[in-house]
DNA sequence: ATAATCGTACCCCTTTACGGGTATTTTTCT
DNA sequence: AGAAAAATACCCGTAAAGGGGTACGATTAT
């Protein structure tokens, strides 16, 4: 029997070491190498010749998906399962490009992870669920994705506050939002101050990022 | 021999499996139950009395410095090591506030979490300032932000903007920017206003809101 | 080779944001 | 009816953003 060579490629040794264990549990499976970064994954893969490559998206030096690219440039045999976590859609669209074999998020198992290697060694492809969704309401104008898996992830904005922080992210000031909510400027402020404090983070523009990937907005 | 109880809480399930796989094989440690956000892992961690809490920070219902504040005001002989990725340095300081016991990030290995383990359920702290220091180098040394294989509508952005762009995304100003970029204050300043009116936006805030609408960060 | 762009750095000045508060009214949910 | 949450408005202070300039070395493109 064959095992099915698979090269790890994540800058988290954690996650390296975990998945390591994790799969050199199953038989058919054989974790032939570690990359630490982009560039040491194209390496690896074009000297090791692993059958799967599963890829972090994000690495230093070069990300996960330039690192596909240029294997699968070299060598079109070896496939690629891109790992990320859940908040990065606009990667998901990107990885579809260039012709990913698989995409898992980490928040899956390592039993889906297992599966979904041996599916795509069997030369299928291998998209859970969680992903498909990510894609479609990505191309759908991202308007209120990212509910799919645990339910709440995002703190509880009052729809005064989501009114604010949308016309913050169109460019308002506090008192050009003022007056177009018949407000005063201090109230504005103070949801500005509240909107900060909840979502955890420094100041609107970070606010504005958070909002923007998380659909309030 | 008594063995350490250790509760993790990851939303994500193939980094707690990796732990748990990973950690009863310490012969010392022993799993005694996941969690999958805040509001589980304080639940949990009252019912099961473990020595020590691995504690990811962001986690949805409930953020891990949050429950672990709650945990401590339950119970101040449960121990709680912080567990996170590379980029989230905005939370350290809040954590260590709280009084947390250690803090690792996931780049560390397990053999690195086990000794902060063992440390911590000795009664120690586990905070190493060498590991925080070289944290902090290699934050340092990895603004890249992946800008690379864009083919898709025009941004009228210089990569170097749009560094300076994601950074303020992330809650950064000019300054702290500056400091992460190694260049001067001025120079993020001057970046700042060639994208607002690049961009043809009115404020930072709007055009962190173009950005992401348009995938550029 | 020469023009254009980029990244760097600085000057002036005004406006806005941010981080603590406190407090009252209105709405919403038991 | 009473509690809780939301929306309203204000105080203090410091920090940062933003708008307008200029300038110069290093790449990059033509």
């Amino acid at each position: 029997m064959t095992k099915i060579k698979v090269l790890i490629a994540d800058n988290h040794a954690m996650v390296r070491e975990g998945l390591k264990l994790a799969l050199d549990n199953h038989k058919n499976i054989k974790v032939i190498g570690e990359a630490t970064n982009g560039k040491e994954a194209v390496k690896l893969a074009l000297e090791l010749k692993p059958h799967i490559v599963l890829m972090d998206i994000s690495m230093p030096e070069m990300n996960g998906i330039e690192a596909a690219v240029e294997i699968k440039s070299h060598d079109n045999n070896i496939k690629i399962i891109m790992l990320t976590m859940l908040d990065s859609e606009k990667f998901i669209v990107d990885a579809m490009s260039v012709g990913i074999d698989g995409y898992l998020f980490k928040e899956s198992g390592i039993k889906e992870l297992a599966t979904a290697i041996n599916r795509v060694y069997e030369g299928g492809e291998y998209l859970n669920k969680e992903v498909t969704d990510k894609i479609l309401s990505y191309i759908r104008g991202r308007s209120f994705s990212s509910q799919t898996l645990n339910g709440n992830n995002t703190p509880p904005l009052t729809p005064r506050e989501i009114e604010v922080l949308t016309l913050v992210s169109k460019g308002h000031t506090s008192k050009t939002a003022a007056e177009k909510l018949f407000i005063s400027e201090l109230t504005v402020v103070k949801h500005r101050k509240n909107i900060i404090k909840k979502l955890g983070v420094k100041n609107l523009a970070e606010a504005v990022s958070y909002a923007a990937s998380h659909g309030l907005i």
